[in-house]
DNA sequence: CAGTGAGCGAGCTTCCGCTTGACTT
């Protein structure tokens, strides 16, 4: 009469789970982490109040942690604990990476467990994988877990021993830690490479050209037979880098707009080339954050709460994911969808398959309109209106996702170039070139909005073109642009910083060391001084760009260590000794 | 005698990552 309790992360997942395991089973939510290190002083176990502890969380004794029930977590533990006490099995069916192997190993302690849970994972929530994992139920990794304490023991450690001296010298309102510090570091190198910038001048010619039927605007090319110089042929100090550019002068200018102006052109080459144009990737949280944020105008914060609706409403799957892998089922109602609504050749004859980087955990897969048969966007006009955030991004969701299961958009981008002849300047060549796709493939649903195209003249080589007025352009580079809190998250997942879930929240963990127009991230005094004078003369290790990376290396040497536990102290051992020396290095100067 | 300042000790804060929903601006 009691049955078995199966209990997962997110309270969104219940429903559908429940629905394909049927009344047999009790489904329940954690929802999220249950357990975790004293969060302040005052959540510190009275028995450890006049012991040694480190950072308010740590034996000395092999970096054993302390772990306690945050107060606003003890009633759903409650819960849980009394639906176990009943179960004849409790299943674990947390997510399938390092965090959720230690919630499924706090699950057990928490709930006090008399027989060991069965550890069941999935990450698509579809009958036959759920039902495969509760066939095959394994039991919690220790490996997994020992790595996770390794690292969560590492971030208090960092954090706790560095902030303080921070603080001693910055006030209040700063800290650092193992991702805060690079994220800030990487904030004032911007500014310094924008400060240290020195702009060159360069110019741009053109032309408006008529033959018979069209008036066209081509752009000069090259003279004395080399290409002219632009932005791109100077580096950050002004320096010229290019020896086959022509870098052309003000006078330079002067003499080429009169020779146009006064010249007859012919036209002397035409190329053609084919051109493809690749179908988007499926969207993981990072893409997510970057198309809405160029699409739709979305900062990071608002996108994340706006697909949190949308995945309560079981229209998305999980908005949180490193992984660009598109299920079978995902593919499978992507390719039905572009069959109904597209041409054969629109639809591969192969699905397209996209890979995961290196560090991707992969507890999820991409972000995708959910179920088996994806729901048109118009069909979600009587729930949201078109103009609705929900909507439009509902939209995107959808179309990037099909759109990276069509088969490529074909072209061809033709190229004109067009010479006069001068004694000085050798040839004089004008250009112009523009791509008509031939086959939308992809593009036929979703168009790069940022793509602009001219029409071309029909001409043929050696064909007379007439100058009606030429025009130049003086202009400077440009030193490279700020962050935005978009790029700053992407820059952070390519170093391997933060995670999914944490994204937003990093910046808004450091805002106050810079002045924030969100676009546009520019550090305080107080941020620039903080890497310059404090963390890169004592703790370079800790702002190293790799250093989450080398982290990652030292955690999978952990979870594949014969005694996981033994490999987890010893990494933190030589962990704690380097910290010490470069707090001692701080002290002593 | 009243006001000031040095010195002391107690108590607080800080990390990252997993989930929502309640809260404020």
């Amino acid at each position: 009469m009691s049955k078995p309790l199966v209990i997962v992360e997110s309270p969104t997942k219940v429903k559908t789970i429940s629905k394909i395991l049927g009344s047999e089973y009790i489904v329940k939510s954690s929802v999220g982490h249950i357990r975790d290190l004293p969060r302040n002083t005052k959540s510190i176990p009275a028995e450890y109040k006049d012991k040694e502890i480190y950072w308010g969380a740590v034996k000395p004794k092999d970096f054993e942690n302390i772990y306690v029930i945050p107060e606003d977590r003890k009633k759903v533990v409650k819960e849980l604990r009394d639906l176990a006490d009943k179960a004849p099995e409790v299943y674990l069916a947390t997510d399938d990476d390092r965090e959720g192997e230690a919630i499924a190993y706090h699950l057990k302690e928490a709930l006090e467990l008399k027989k060991e849970p069965k550890r069941i994972k999935f990450n698509e929530i579809t009958e036959p994988a759920v039902l495969n994992a509760i066939e095959n139920p394994e039991i919690i990794d220790i490996g997994k877990f020992k790595s996770y304490e390794a690292r969560r023991t590492l971030d208090r450690m960092i954090g706790y021993e560095i902030s303080p001296k921070l603080r001693d010298l910055g006030g209040a309102f700063i800290s650092t830690g193992r991702v805060q510090g690079p994220a800030i570091r990487l904030i004032v190198e911007k500014e310094e490479e924008r400060l240290s910038f020195v702009k060159s001048k360069y110019f741009e010619i053109d032309a408006t050209c008529k033959t018979s039927d069209i008036e066209f605007l081509a752009d000069l090319k090259s003279v004395k037979g080399n290409k002219i110089a632009s932005s791109k042929d100077f580096d950050k100090n002004g320096k010229k880098i290019n020896k086959d550019r022509e870098y052309i002068t003000e006078k330079d200018c002067n003499q080429i707009l009169d020779i146009l102006n006064n010249g007859s052109a012919k036209t002397s080459k035409i190329k053609e080339t084919p051109r493809s144009g690749k179908p988007p990737k499926p969207l993981k949280t990072t893409s997510l954050q970057s198309s809405a944020r160029n699409n739709l105008g979305f900062q990071p914060r608002k996108t994340m709460s706006v697909a949190q609706k949308l995945y309560q409403e079981g229209l998305i799957t999980y908005m949180r994911t490193d992984s660009i892998r598109l299920s079978e089922t995902a593919i499978k109602a992507s390719r039905e969808y572009i069959s109904e609504n597209f041409t054969n050749d629109h639809l591969p004859s192969e699905p397209n398959f996209y890979g995961d980087s290196k560090n991707a955990q992969a507890a999820h897969e991409a972000i995708r309109p959910s179920g088996d048969s994806f729901t048109e966007p118009k069909e979600l006009l009587g729930k949201y209106k078109e103009d609705s955030d929900e909507f439009k991004l509902y939209s995107l969701i959808f179309n990037i996702t099909v759109a990276s299961q069509m088969t490529e958009a074909k072209g061809i981008t033709k190229s004109i170039e067009i010479e006069i002849q001068d004694d000085t300047f050798g040839p004089i060549v004008l250009g112009i070139s523009g791509t008509t796709w031939t086959f939308g493939g992809y593009r036929d649903l979703i168009k790069d909005l940022s793509e602009k195209s001219q029409e071309l003249p029909d001409l043929k080589e050696g064909d007379l073109v007439n100058i009606i007025s030429s025009n130049s352009e003086e202009k400077f580079t440009t030193p490279p642009n700020r962050y935005s809190s978009t790029s700053l998250i992407n820059k952070l997942e390519e170093l391997g910083i933060g995670r999914p879930s944490t994204y937003v929240s990093i910046i808004e963990s450091i805002t106050s060391v810079f002045i924030n127009s969100e676009s546009s991230l520019k550090p305080r005094i107080l941020a620039i001084a903080m890497i310059n004078n404090f963390m890169k003369p004592y703790f370079d290790l800790y702002i190293d760009y790799e250093f989450s990376k080398l982290m990652e290396d030292e955690l999978d040497k952990i979870l594949e260590s014969k005694n996981p536990e033994e490999a987890k102290i010893k990494f933190l051992e030589e962990s704690y000794e380097k910290i010490k020396k470069h707090i001692e290095g701080y002290e002593n100067a």
